[in-house]
DNA sequence: ATAATTGCAAATGCTTTGCTTGTGA
DNA sequence: TCACAAGCAAAGCATTTGCAATTAT
């Protein structure tokens, strides 16, 4: 089955009820291209169904983000941005031309981050790692 | 001189008008111990001058932060914070318990970044970088 | 003198919430 | 059935802004 299964699949594992405006919501949430929030999403989702009030995307976006099924990014900017639950970790690049977000991972910092921590006598419990670039243009 | 002073040098060293209340926010600013946000800034400066507005603490915050005097930070949390304009730059280390907040610098992730913006096609122009963690008792 | 700054209150923009009506299991 | 969800409008919060009065240079 495709993406825009799921959300909804990862309700029913999580017990989350599921509505018409949920179902939408999560369908949407898995075709969108790009870590949406939620202005963008209540526009998108009222191609379909305009009479979903943004605050029920509000009380689903944070339902879903508590059950784990999506993530919550606060980048620069005022809006939180949402994604799917990814399994694997990322961090993100933001074009600051564009708001482009490109996802990546790096091991090394990764371990670095858990060494820098520990030698502050801390145990790294999460970690917020954004990086802000331009295109190169070749 | 203390500390103190800073702030008020740096601002006559950019031009920045200086005011009753720019001078006590940039005492206060300089005196007080961690990244404090606006609200906690005017309590503070209300100590000493009660009548200072918190519109004019935002303003003058604002002001400093574009003059690069002090550095804004949206770390977890609503609210911004700020610090004094490091002149080596840091990252930081949030204590999820306490909200204690201690700086870092690690010169091994900082390459890796930038190495992994260009690998992405990108030129590094910014980073966030935080760590949360708890403290280890030994 | 006069352009910039302040205080105040009102306005913003995003997000949450109280309440009544509707609905999924 | 009946606890939970949706819609709406009002409330909350941090932050910004218009405007008249005040101040720094």
């Amino acid at each position: 089955m495709g993406e825009n299964f799921d959300i909804e699949a990862r309700c029913k594992q999580k017990g989350v009820r599921l509505t018409d405006q949920r179902r939408l919501i999560a369908k949407v949430m898995s075709e969108i291209k790009n870590h949406p929030d939620v202005g963008e999403l209540h526009k998108k989702i009222s191609e379909t169904d305009s009479k979903i009030s943004i605050a029920t995307v509000y009380r689903t976006v944070k339902l879903f983000e508590e059950a784990g099924i999506i993530a919550k990014h606060d980048f620069r900017g005022n809006k939180s941005r949402y994604e799917q639950a990814p399994d694997t970790h990322h961090d993100h690049l933001i074009d600051v031309n564009t708001g482009k977000i490109i996802e990546f991972t790096n091991n090394e910092i990764e371990k670095l981050q858990k060494k820098v921590a520990e030698k502050l006598g801390y145990k790294l419990i999460d970690h917020r790692l954004e990086l802000y670039g331009s295109k190169i243009k070749k």
